[in-house]
DNA sequence: CTCCGAGGTGTTATGAGATAACATAACTTA
DNA sequence: TAAGTTATGTTATCTCATAACACCTCGGAG
């Protein structure tokens, strides 16, 4: 089940994608793969949309209990293996936090993805850390930085004071 | 096992205490617990100072297998229920991407730590995250942040190159 | 004093998250 | 079409974490 049914502040604001828009993401998906000489095969690709369709962050296991449409689950292995993919990819990403997964909402591939998580109804904001954030980290540490997770938890402007 | 084993750049340069060291820190950790009326019981004592002792981040299983002194593991909820605590109090931290917890290296309870993690030697370096860090996850975005969870892996000076 | 409530511990069992290992299939390029 | 590479299927298992309940201990209210 998709997280962040704590609350019913947004019910109108929803993020999740169908029809053409889904359609849309999923083809450019599909070209970038293309352009890549990558694969966005038929599990690859399950994943993809089930993660672009939901209103937020999803868990493994709810992946794997609604990969087939006829309601018949996958296998672990199938659905971690197309999130490995799709991360790679920058199609995906991991939020740590909530051991949960999200599309990308931005374009571009090995950026730098930043959420910022409702304690409340559970939407995760992507955004981008700028270069401050990102030379913060490496300001006089001399460390040589690869990844960086960056999550905020709090109130979304939605959930607050309610 | 403590984590960090991958290399050997930096055996000379160990972060884990002993002797007097290990003392003042614990006993640090006991005047701030009696100043706040907590109880720093046998079990949080015990779990603080493999933290405190070991070189590296720990994973809980970790401290399960070394908790008795005389080798007799510890049973799950023992350990969580003192992490949980240390947690609370500011003494320890759980290092998300590792699935891993340290020693606070940095006096002050409810600070946000941040870490720059060596993919190579595992040394989980402390830092304070700056306003300007904070500030950046919160411009513009409404949120009321409540937690931060900061994590920049990468290779540490002594790492690099080699 | 005594009872009772809050916080802590012990124990068993189970839930949740992720991967190892190996066999099979599908593309692909020579 | 044979060899190499990439992807999938399947089984089993591993790691990480918590639920649930019994007991205990200590300090204050009656």
């Amino acid at each position: 089940m998709s997280m962040g049914t704590e609350c019913h502040h947004q019910e109108g604001a929803r993020e999740g994608l169908a029809g053409g828009r889904l359609t849309e993401a999923l083809g450019h998906a599909e070209r970038l793969c293309t352009a890549r000489d990558e694969r966005l095969t038929t599990s690859r690709q399950r994943v993809l949309e089930l993660l672009l369709r939901s209103n937020g962050p999803l868990k493994a296991y709810d992946l794997i209990a609604a990969f087939g449409q006829d309601g018949t689950p996958s296998k672990p292995p199938t659905v971690y293996r197309a999130l490995e993919f799709l991360e790679r990819q920058g199609f995906a990403h991991r939020i740590e936090g909530l051991n949960a997964y999200v599309p990308c909402r931005i374009n571009g591939v090995g950026h730098r993805a930043a959420f910022l998580i409702c304690d409340c109804c559970g939407a995760a904001k992507e955004f981008e850390p700028d270069a401050e954030t990102q030379r913060a980290a490496t300001t006089a540490s001399g460390y040589q930085i690869r990844a960086l997770t960056l999550e905020a938890y709090g109130l979304c402007p939605a959930c607050q004071g309610r």
